[in-house]
DNA sequence: CTACAGTCTGTAGCAGCTACAGGCTCAAGA
DNA sequence: TCTTGAGCCTGTAGCTGCTACAGACTGTAG
């Protein structure tokens, strides 16, 4: 079974490596149903093509944008179902943006406590520490 | 067993009430041991004193500060062991600071990737989508 | 004496992977 | 032809930090 037979189909391996996916994330995927399960060879071994290849990129994306595995889910099954508009994708879109915006907030009130706390440490070799107290208090 | 003896000692509940941590969350420390192992009376229910409760708002607030468990358990440890220093704990507080920071710049990205691409959208009633179309690329 | 609140234990579930062990298959070299 | 080794297969356990449940027991108030 080789590999190369250029841009036709590929293995577990050649996906992994043409996405930058683990290789076992692959297979996890497919567990939790967000990848379909593939066509196998004779002997059982995977075989994916360029609509896997380009579903397992749109997965790969959507959680580098921090969205959660349903709602990309739910985004795919919109576009498999044709029933995918502008108007839903920016909703789901902002939603997931103030859910970032939030957590960004949330870091950068323990970044001010933790910077101002440290701050105030002398950095000496004594026993007494701001930041100990701030936490004891 | 009244819970009434005013600042002597008290149950879960009571530790979990007077810290505003769950209550199952105090057992869960207590097994992966950043909170000690209790007195129990004869009947096997636990016994907490003031020194619970100090070490108990410690994890917490630090834990609502992001440091994780084992960071947390690194600091009683140092208390513990009578050998903390300024110096130490600072560095401790500055490397965590810097994985906070690293946190925000990382969402910060995310954001503005999400609030570019949801810019583009019309928000109308069609199919195609700018956000769809940067994940699909 | 009974009812009920509170406690006890062990265990499973959440997200999102990642990493094994133990067995099979496939292609290339000797 | 046989062997070697890479790659694939499966199931399962582990990670972090909780949270929630079931089923049994205890302790107290009416």
């Amino acid at each position: 079974m080789s590999d190369h037979v250029s841009g036709k189909w590929l293995q577990r391996a050649g996906l992994a490596q043409r996405t930058g996916c683990n290789l076992e994330t692959i297979r996890y995927y497919e567990k939790i149903g967000v990848m379909p399960d593939p066509p196998r060879t004779a002997s059982g071994h995977r075989i994916y093509d360029d609509s896997h290849l380009a579903r397992l990129r749109f997965i790969l994306r959507a959680r580098e944008l921090g969205f959660a595995i349903e709602q990309i889910r739910g985004l795919l099954d919109l576009v498999a179902g044709g029933t995918q508009t502008c108007a839903e994708v920016k909703e789901r879109t902002e939603r997931h943006l103030a859910d970032v915006r939030a957590k960004i907030a949330d870091l950068r009130r323990i970044e001010k406590v933790l910077a101002s706390t440290a701050a105030q440490c002398s950095g000496d070799e004594v026993p007494e520490c701001p930041v100990l107290k701030a936490l004891a208090s």
